[in-house]
DNA sequence: ACCGTCGGGACGGCCCGTTTGT
DNA sequence: ACAAACGGGCCGTCCCGACGGT
C-alpha cells in the first residue's frame, strides 16, 4: 500500500516545471530562461521536461496561460458579488491591483503576459496571437463592466468603453514597466489611484450636485 | 575638393553598428539580437565589432543612449516654440507621438529603451539605472511644462505634475506594448487622445462655459 | 550473455576523451590544445565533451592525474618484487625510465605533468598545487627506495635521500625537455645511465676492492 | 636642433617590444601570451608591433636569440679571466647560476629558451632548430671547459665531456622546471651543488691526496 | 508512463593575429 | 608608426533527441 501514493506522487512534476518556468521568465524573459534552469529550480532533469513539454517554446506558451488563469481567478475574486454596482466593482478590480503591488505575494511585480508579449511579439508570430487573446481578454472584460455601469448610471458622460479598457489595459502594463525600471512600485499605485478618478468623472453628473 | 567621397564615405562604421543594434534590437530584445546579426546587417566584420564596442553589453548600453538622444532631438522640434503657451505645446508634443505612430518612418511601434527596459531590468541593475535616468528625463520634461502650464493657467485643477508625467509615461510605454502585441497601432492613438482631453480637463474652468 | 558486446561497446566516451586529451596536450601543451580537436581525435562532440568535463581546465586537470596514474602503475611493475634489494629496485626504475624512452609506446617522447607544468606553473596556481603533489610523490617515491637502499647497505657514502630525489626528478624532466628540442632521445638513455653510475658510487665502499 | 633626438627617440621601440616579449612570454609562454599584451606592455599600439616585427612567430624567435645573447653575455662574466684553471671557471659558471637562482633579477626563475622548446619544439620545426642551436651552444660550451679542464689535469677519470655537457643543461632545465612547479627554488640550487660535487669526483686522485 | 543518462550539433560572445590605408 | 577593419577560431552552453531503467 505504501507504493505509488495515488494522490499527487510529487506535486505534479509538471506543474513545478510550469511555476519554475513562470518564476523565472518573469523575472529573466523568454530568451533569458534556459531550459536548464527551468529543470534545476523545479528540481527534476531535462528528460522530466522533455517528457512533459517537448520544446521550450511549448512550456513558454503554458506558462502564460497557467498565468493568465491565475490571475483570472483572482479578478473573479476581487470583483465580488455579480450583483452589486458595476462602478463599485470595477473600483474593486483596480483596488486588488493596486493591492497585489502594495503586497507582492512574490515579491514581484511584473505581469508574464506583458514580459513576453514585449519580448516575443514581433519575432514569434503564433505567440503573439495567443498574448494578444489574452490581452483582448481583459480588456473585453473591464468594457463589459463598464458598459453595464453606463446601463447602471444612465446620466453619465458619453465614451467608448472598448477605448477605455485598452487605456487601462495599456497604463497597467506600461505602469508595471515604469515601476520595474524605476525600482518604485508607488508608480503603479499612484497611476492606478488616478485612473480611478478619472474614471469616476465619467459617470458623475456635470452640475448636479447644486 | 573631390577627395572624400561626399556620399557617405563609410557612414562611420560605428554609427552603422549602432544603427543595427538598435534596429534589430527594437524588434528581438537584448537577447535575441547576436553580436553576428548586428554586424552583419551593419555589413561589417566581427573585428570591426569589437573594435570599437568591447562588448554586446557596450553597444547595448549604446544603442539605448543613442536612441534615447535621437528621440528627445524629436521632441525638441515637436514642442515649437519656447514662448508659446505650455499647454498648447504639451499638446504638440502628444501630437508628435501620435504622428510617430501614424507614420513611423521605420515602419516599427516600438521603443528601444521600453523593450530594454522590460526585458533587463531585474537582471542587469548597472543598465537598469541607466533605463531609469532615461526614464525620469522624460517624466521630468513633461512636468516640467506641466508645472509651467499651472503657473500660464491660475484656473487649473489641483494636480501633481510629476504624477502626471509618470501617468503618461506608462500609457506611452504601455500603449506601445499593447499596440505591438494586438498589432493594431490605432490604440496608442486612441489613448493618447483620451490622455490629451483628461489633462485639458485639468486646466478648464469648471463652470467656464457659461 | 550476449548482451554487452563484450569488445568494448563506446570504450567509454569519457576515457576516450580522456586519452584524446592527453595526447593531443603531450604534443602541443594546454593551450595549444582546442576542444574540438580533442572531441575530434575522440570521435565524440562538444556535448558529449561538455557532458562529462564541464571545462577545458577540468579534462586538463583530470588528463594529469590519468597521466601520472599510468605511469606509477608502469612504475610499480618495473621495480620488480619489494623483497629485493632496494639498491637493484632502483636499478631497474630507472632501467624502466630508459626503455620507455628507447622504445616510446606512442613515439613520443614527453611527460604530460612535465609539459603542463611548464606551461601553467606561474598562471594557473591551482593546477601548480596539483602538479607539485605529482611532482613530490615521485621524488618521495624515490628517496623512499634511497632510505631502504642506505640501510641495506650501511656501508655507503653520506648523503640526503630527498635531495637526491628531486636531482634524479629534475634530470628526467630537464632530459625529456633536451632530447625533444634536439630530436635525440640518446640524451635521455645517457643522462640516466650517468645517474645510474652517480647512484652507485654512494654505495661503493671507498676502499671496498681488497 | 631639439626635434628627433638623434640618440635612441625612446629607448628603441623594438627593444621594449622585445622586453616585453621576453617577460610576458616566459611567464605565460607563447600561445598563452597575445600580442596585445606585448603591446601594451611595451607601451606601443599594435601597429608599431606588426612594424618591427611581421608576426608573433618573428617575435617569438627574437625573443629567444635576445635572452639567449643576455646569458651568454652574463656566463661570460661569470667565468671570469680565461687564463685559469678551467675547473675553477666551471665552478664559477654553476656558482653563476646559483646566484641567478638566490637573487632572480626579475624575481622570476624561468629560462625563455627552455620554457619555449618545451612549448613548441614538437609542433613548430623551425624554432626547435633554433632552440637546438641555442641548446648545442650551451652545451658546447661547457663541454669545451670540460675538454680544457682535462688536459689541466691529467689524473681525471675517464669521461665524455659532450655527455656530462648535455647532463648538466638537462639538469639545469629540468631544475628550473621542478623549482618553478614546487615554488621552491632552492631545488636548483641543491641540484647544481650536487653537480658540482658530482664533476669534482671526476677530477680527483683516487687516492692520491696520500 | 515517467524520468534519468548520455550525446549531438549549432551558435553565442569574445578575442586573436593580421592587413590596409594614411 | 597608428587607427581601423578583418575573418576566423575558441570555449562555453543551449536546446534537444535517443535510449534505458523503473
Amino acid at each position: 500500500m505504501n507504493q505509488k501514493m495515488p494522490v499527487q506522487p510529487s506535486a505534479k512534476t509538471r506543474d513545478k516545471l510550469l511555476d519554475s518556468a513562470i518564476g523565472l521568465m518573469r523575472r529573466q524573459g523568454y530568451a533569458g530562461t534556459t531550459v536548464d534552469q527551468i529543470c534545476e529550480r523545479a528540481g527534476v532533469t531535462k528528460g522530466a521536461f522533455f517528457h512533459y513539454f517537448g520544446s521550450k517554446e511549448v512550456i513558454g506558451r503554458a506558462a502564460v496561460d497557467q498565468w493568465c488563469l491565475g490571475r483570472a481567478e483572482q479578478y473573479r475574486v476581487d470583483l465580488g458579488n455579480p450583483a452589486e454596482d458595476p462602478l463599485v466593482r470595477i473600483n474593486r478590480l483596480l483596488d486588488g491591483l493596486i493591492e497585489s503591488i502594495r503586497n507582492p505575494p512574490d515579491k514581484m511585480v511584473v505581469c508574464l503576459l506583458g514580459m513576453l508579449s514585449q519580448e516575443m511579439a514581433l519575432t514569434h508570430e503564433t505567440m503573439r496571437t495567443q498574448f494578444c487573446r489574452h490581452l483582448e481578454g481583459w480588456t473585453g472584460f473591464v468594457a463589459e463592466l463598464l458598459k453595464e455601469a453606463c446601463i447602471s448610471h444612465p446620466g453619465h458622460r458619453a465614451f467608448d468603453p472598448d477605448q477605455v479598457g485598452w487605456l487601462l489595459n495599456s497604463l497597467w502594463q506600461g505602469s508595471l514597466l515604469v515601476a520595474k525600471t524605476t525600482g518604485n512600485p508607488q508608480i503603479v499605485v499612484d497611476n492606478l489611484e488616478q485612473a480611478k478618478g478619472w474614471i469616476s468623472s465619467h459617470f458623475v453628473q456635470p452640475g448636479g450636485d447644486s
